[in-house]
DNA sequence: GTCTATATACCGATAGAC
DNA sequence: GTCTATCGGTATATAGAC
């Protein structure tokens, strides 16, 4: 699967992930039009990651999200409730997102050494597609309050399970071998992880998102295939 | 080499890199008395590190860091000059730290194999026994002003360096055999990034240093040994 | 629904007593 | 050297005009 069969196969945009959003709380917006809010929101989420990413969730001022979403302080809060509440919806949405995307692109695949190959360019071509998301996550989550932080935790193990349980499937049917499945799924999603957060370095060195996929599973596979 | 063997060889305490910064910046710190001085910079530096990776360092405020250090927001200014400032002295004295550390403690040994484990192993007791520090300087360095941003940039690529170029040795002496020198020493990285990045999910599974340090040696040895 | 203007609180930083 | 008290500025959040 290629970069781009997988970005035309699931479209993610911020523009549903809005208005998921909208219709799951129209009972709390006080914004009746749908349209006029999903497209606010859209301005407002999109502003939120940019400016997360560059200078930090808690270093952007509500002010500088008023002037890079072109809303008004004022009509901000028509759409959320506190600061804090943006980043936990950002978060709750997002990742809600993430790992119903994964779920639905990751096949059922009976050849565990296949479905591992799928796992992870499924993970590495959505964390491309939503690259600035993956980042704001990581380092934003960090800050919430503990109800928040356990979802990020849970996101997390959540990913490294799609791995392990591919990867004891894969033990059990005599495919794979290695000493340790926890281990390895830890570092699995570890070489991932980074695709996203040193973007720059990669970039820099003009590695592509497939390149990168395919070293990840070059890596794996000499370390768990038998000879 | 055990943990507790590095541990007891390398000694680096807060209190040194408190007595270097001290003697190269008295002439524009306030306080005289050396003892005096070395103590609080350790109480400073210390409850920086602590509050900065529970709550990140924009969100401390100096009244959360009188507090935690024991000292008023007054006798805080007279150690460093600004907020920024002390983001900036802790940066750079515990780069230039580990920079130090790291060179003098890979061997000169000849021997490529073993030159790469005891530079994996280097690093990842390193980390451990800074695990805080490397933490707050990977989520905190995107703060930084561009110059300090670029010698965040320049030390990672530095402890990249020193993998790649063991690799890169390995490969001209034939004992090494990789596709690509450039990627295996990012994902080497990345796997010992993973170490304090995500120290919560080790501890609760009971892994230990070595254990881990070990697991990326074989992980990468597979990869790139020649059978 | 969206705006401007403002309330209130806390921020980083400093002055001056001791 | 260290403290307390306080400065000006800016943050989040809200009230009320339109």
């Amino acid at each position: 699967m290629t970069f781009q069969d997988f970005s035309k196969r699931v479209m993610v945009s911020v523009e549903d992930l809005c208005r998921d959003y909208y219709r799951a709380n129209r009972n709390v917006i006080r914004i009746k039009k749908e349209e006029v809010a999903v497209r606010n929101l859209v301005a407002i989420v999109n502003a939120t990651i940019k400016l997360g990413c560059r200078m930090g969730f808690d270093a952007m001022s509500l002010r500088d999200l008023s002037g890079e979403s072109g809303l008004s302080m004022g009509a901000l809060y028509s759409y959320f409730s506190s600061k804090d509440d943006l980043l936990s919806i950002i978060q709750h949405q997002g990742q809600s997102a993430v790992e119903r995307i994964l779920h639905d692109n990751i096949s059922r695949e009976s050849d565990p050494a296949v479905k591992l190959r799928n796992a992870i360019r499924a993970h590495l071509y959505l964390s491309e597609l939503m690259s600035q998301w993956f980042y704001f996550f990581f380092m934003e989550t960090k800050n919430l309050n503990k109800k928040y932080r356990k979802i990020s935790v849970e996101s997390e193990l959540m990913t490294e399970r799609i791995i392990t349980d591919i990867l004891e499937e894969g033990v059990k049917q005599g495919a794979f071998d290695m000493t340790n499945v926890s281990l390895t799924g830890s570092v699995i999603k570890a070489m991932m992880q980074d695709w996203y957060l040193k973007k720059w370095k990669y970039k820099q060195r003009n590695v592509s998102g497939e390149t990168y996929a395919q070293f990840v599973i070059d890596v794996t596979e000499s370390f768990i295939l038998k000879q």
